[in-house]
RNA sequence: GGGCCCAUGGUCUAGUUGGUCAUGACGUCACCCUCACACGGUGGAGGUCCUGGGUUCAAAUCCCAGUGGGCCCA
């Protein structure tokens, strides 16, 4: 028998560490079964799961399960993006580890890793996430690396990889280079400089606005529009540049705001992008005069100088010239390092030797491969589109860090060759390693690269990873491409964009097939949920105050797409509903104990029972197909709702009379017995932990191990006649219920009698009626009951009247309200010219009296309750 | 500046191939400790569906403009 109480906790525990010994959910490629394979988001080894996680791996989770139960092969393997920079300052700050002894540092970062990795994945089991643990990848083991330098060499190969000297961004603080994806802009409160340049042999200067006079040292030419007429005169002379005195070229473009500041504006190489762009264009100069480290070095005394400080020094030099005219107070947007675990610092623009992959060229190809894949919901296709129409950079890999996928090439000593590593020594890691063979001209000394990769080139590959790309040929055909990308809409421009660009360049097959995407967990005051907002709640505490099966109805209430806020009354109500399917459980249980139900078939079950397996049924092809669309919100709020209205209140509390006074006992113990198998069934993937307690609990004679093993739901029985009568039961008794409710009497006083006048045959479910309401002399009567009505208001149906009567609709209501006796009797008249028919009555609201007085008459389209 | 999403009772929310007492939750009020459940049950009150205009017999739903909020991008 279960538990008197509920206690998810309790079973939860049992349950997981269960599922986790039977291997219930480990993945065999010979099973039958359409393989279903889910590329699902490795996390950051951070050590902790956030409640985007739970969203992400509670959707994942739902989907493995439901699809497992729809007869699918599946295959849900998880991993964990190993390798990023808060583990590398974890270890050089917390642990005292120099990053100068890189073997030591590599080491002591793969032990912080696997800790973390332990740490995270008791956490994805305290939610009831159960991917194949058995086939968990990291992106910092060597068959890991190894796949991913052998894409690399590939790549390298047909030319898509390249190592050269170009403008990148790069992050003073972290000194390291990042992304297009990695930076972002933020709005910021500056200043705007106005200077005056003179004019190179003449008595004239020209006025320019900056927010960055600091970078003068690196000017290599002023624009103007060539639309300005106020700076013509000045086109191909040079100004003189104060303090460092060099001249540079006036020029026009048609890229300068003539708006902004003066409509004049400098070029420093490099202020921003657009000054990447003229520098082209014209062919300038390059001149660098920021370190890597953030400071300026421009000869003179500007030598290691912090930039606020060398900004501060060069804008009073300039000013005891004579050469600052005013400085102004402005809004502008601030290039920052923004992406994970970010350090919010201002990007550079410093020209580097780097690897890059070519990205530009594809936009169009990655345009049209991304109509090939199933959106959901479809927009997100926007949010792709819009971010790889808007790419002009290429995609730069390598990073100047130490714990990463070591980029698998060396350069010669000599004569600057660059070598790729053989294919059949992979992986090498180029820092410690060297290769077996001379160079083409010669030489053995090579300068093996030292950068590492970014991470997303480590992530972008997990559909190659868990399908066993190039290591195991049949595997690989029974797992690529994945079926199934589920993520959250943020990494739409960096995991997805990668992965799609790489896996297709690769194998020329898109990696999904399909992806469905989630939006982000907003705290309980509606913004995004983020420590500086300090609306942050950690998965733990919703775990430990109710249990996993609360927290994930959460999570599969939000809609595709959708932000979706965390609150706690949501997790409350969830565990309320579980405390209510438990009772319900117990209740079939304790009933059916002593019934016996072999020998009950459909046909002989009572009116009612057949009326809410009806409505199973209803339910039953509503989940299925709606969860095949992913809309798991709908669906959970269907099944609680019958759970808990139909089930519990309304069908349980009919049949009670016949479970305690033995009448049809055996036929409800039957429907009951059927009703829990099917909704346990139906709200498994949700709420995997209670469902499987039940399960075993009344349904072990089945004999399968786990519920989640048996086949989802199909029932389907269907009694059209027993749904119009149980739904007048419904109805019948909703209605006295309110009649005792307005009458202030408890729910089971006995009333002593009732009429109800039907045309309709319902002896069947007299019983129910005067049973469940305690009713002492219950009447059914055809015909009309000895009252006078009223009619308030004729509620036509507008969906037919509508089309059919256009403008003269108000018309016919008015007809149909006049005529309505007559239409009652004989179903059909005409009346003015109008056809009038009864079924364009929705409803007739009335109001009944006896010998003038009101009377408790309930009257709806099929029967009327009087009450005496 | 461009794009996307959103705006519904006190709070949150469902609902858009247009069809008429607008869904549900939480809260609130009244009644009921009915032998599964008071973490329960029954009933009630509470809404100009952001504003303005348009299309239509009919708009929360479609179109236009505006206001407010969120996200992404320049």
């Amino acid at each position: 028998m279960l538990d008197k109480d509920y206690d998810g906790k309790k079973i939860e525990k049992k349950w997981q560490n269960y599922w986790l010994e039977q291997e219930i959910f480990k993945f065999n490629p010979d099973r039958e079964g359409k393989v279903y394979v889910l590329d699902t988001p490795p996390p950051f080894t951070s050590g902790s799961l956030h409640m985007g996680h739970v969203m992400d791996f509670t959707w994942i989770d739902f989907i493995q399960r439901y699809k497992r139960m729809r007869g699918f092969n599946v295959y849900c393997p998880q991993g964990f993006d190993c390798h990023g920079l808060p583990t590398e300052l974890k270890v050089e700050h917390e642990f005292k580890i120099s990053k100068n002894d890189k073997e030591a540092f590599i080491e002591k970062c793969k032990e912080w890793t696997a800790y973390c990795v332990d740490k995270m994945r008791k956490q994805m089991t305290d939610i009831g996430y159960f991917p194949d643990w058995s086939r968990m990848y990291l992106t910092m083991r060597p068959e890991y690396i190894k796949l991913i330098q052998k894409t690399l060499i590939d790549f390298y190969n047909k030319g898509y990889l390249f190592r050269e000297k170009h403008p990148i961004l790069w992050c003073p603080k972290c000194m390291t280079a990042l992304a297009k994806a990695e930076v972002g802009y933020e709005e910021k409160e500056g200043k705007l400089y106005y200077l005056k340049l003179p004019v190179e042999g003449e008595n004239e200067h020209v006025e320019i606005a900056t927010t960055r006079p600091e970078l003068m040292p690196s000017c290599v030419g002023v624009f103007f529009n060539p639309k300005d007429p106020r700076y013509l005169k000045f086109r191909d002379k040079n100004v003189t540049l104060p303090i460092f005195g060099r001249n540079v070229p006036i020029l026009s473009d048609e890229e300068v705001d003539m708006s902004f500041g003066t409509g004049i504006v400098y070029c420093c190489t490099y202020g921003d992008e657009q000054d990447i762009l003229w520098q082209k264009k014209y062919d300038l100069e390059v001149i660098t005069s920021i370190t890597e480290d953030g400071k300026l070095n421009a000869g003179k005394n500007y030598v290691n100088l912090p930039i606020k400080e060398a900004r501060k020094i060069i804008v009073s030099e300039l000013n005891s010239l004579g050469l600052l005219i005013k400085e102004e107070k402005i809004k502008h947007r601030v290039l920052l390092h923004v992406e994970r675990g970010s350090c919010k610092s201002p990007i550079e623009l410093l020209p580097m030797e780097q690897y890059f992959i070519n990205v530009k060229d594809y936009k169009n190809h990655l345009i049209e491969i991304g109509k090939n894949i199933s959106w959901n919901p479809e927009y997100m296709y926007n949010r792709f589109y819009d971010w790889t129409d808007s790419m002009d950079w290429d995609w730069i890999i390598s990073r100047q860090r130490v714990f990463g996928t070591p980029i698998p090439f060396w350069k010669c000593k000599e004569c600057g060759e660059l070598i790729p590593a053989k294919e059949d020594l992979l992986p090498v890691d180029p820092r410690f390693d060297m290769p077996k063979e001379k160079c083409k001209c010669g030489s053995t000394k090579f300068i093996g690269e030292s950068d590492v990769c970014d991470c997303w080139v480590d992530s972008s590959a997990t559909p190659l990873a868990i399908s066993k790309y190039n290591v195991d040929e049949s595997f690989f055909s029974k797992t690529y491409p994945s079926t199934i990308r589920p993520q959250g809409y943020e990494i739409i421009r960096t995991w997805l964009f990668y992965t799609l660009f790489r896996c297709n360049l690769i194998t020329g097959i898109n990696p999904w097939k399909e992806t469905i995407i989630h939006g982000m967990v907003a705290g309980p005051d509606g913004r995004k949920m983020s420590k500086s907002l300090g609306n942050v709640i950690e998965p733990d505490e919703p775990l430990s105050k109710y249990c996993a099966d609360a927290l994930r109805q959460w999570a599969l209430l939000a809609s595709k797409g959708e932000d979706f806020p965390f609150t706690w009354k949501e997790i409350e109500h969830g565990n309320r509903f579980l405390t209510k399917l438990w009772n319900v459980s117990r209740f079939i249980e304790m009933n059916i104990a002593d019934a016996n139900m072999s020998n009950i078939s459909f046909d002989l079950l009572t009116t009612s029972d057949k009326w809410i397996l009806s409505k199973l049924t209803d339910l039953t092809k509503l989940a299925r197909k709606e969860l095949d669309d992913y809309n798991f919100a709908i669906v959970l709020k269907e099944i609680r709702t019958f759970i808990w209205h139909e089930v519990a209140d309304n069908y349980i509390e009919i049949v009670k009379y016949r479970l305690y006074n033995n009448i049809k006992k055996d036929e409800a113990a039957f429907t009951l017995k059927t009703l829990l198998r099917n909704l346990i069934g139906l709200i498994s993937p949700y709420t995997p932990h209670i469902s499987e307690e039940i399960y075993n609990e009344i349904f072990s004679e089945e004999k399968i191990n786990s519920i989640h093993l048996t086949e989802y739901p199909s029932f389907d029985f269907y009694d059209k006649d027993a749904s119009e009568k149980g739904e007048m039961l419904k109805d019948i008794t909703v209605a006295i219920r309110r009649y005792k409710s307005e009458l202030k009497m408890p729910l089971n006083a006995p009333i002593h009698s009732v009429i109800v006048y039907t045309e309709k045959n319902i002896k069947e479910i007299k019983e129910d009626i005067s049973n469940s309401m305690n009713i002492s002399n219950l009447e059914l009567k055809e015909g009309k009951p000895d009252i006078d009505e009223k009619i308030i208001e004729v509620i036509p149906r507008y969906d037919i009247i509508g089309p059919k009567f256009g403008k003269d609709v108000q018309k016919v209501k008015i007809l149909l309200k006049d005529n309505l006796s007559k239409l009652e009797e004989n179903g059909q008249i005409t009346v003015e010219g109008f056809d009038l028919n009864r079924d364009y009555i929705e409803r007739v609201e009335r109001e009944f009296f006896k010998k003038g007085k009101r009377v408790n008459v309930i009257k709806d389209k099929n029967f009327i309750v009087e009450i005496l």
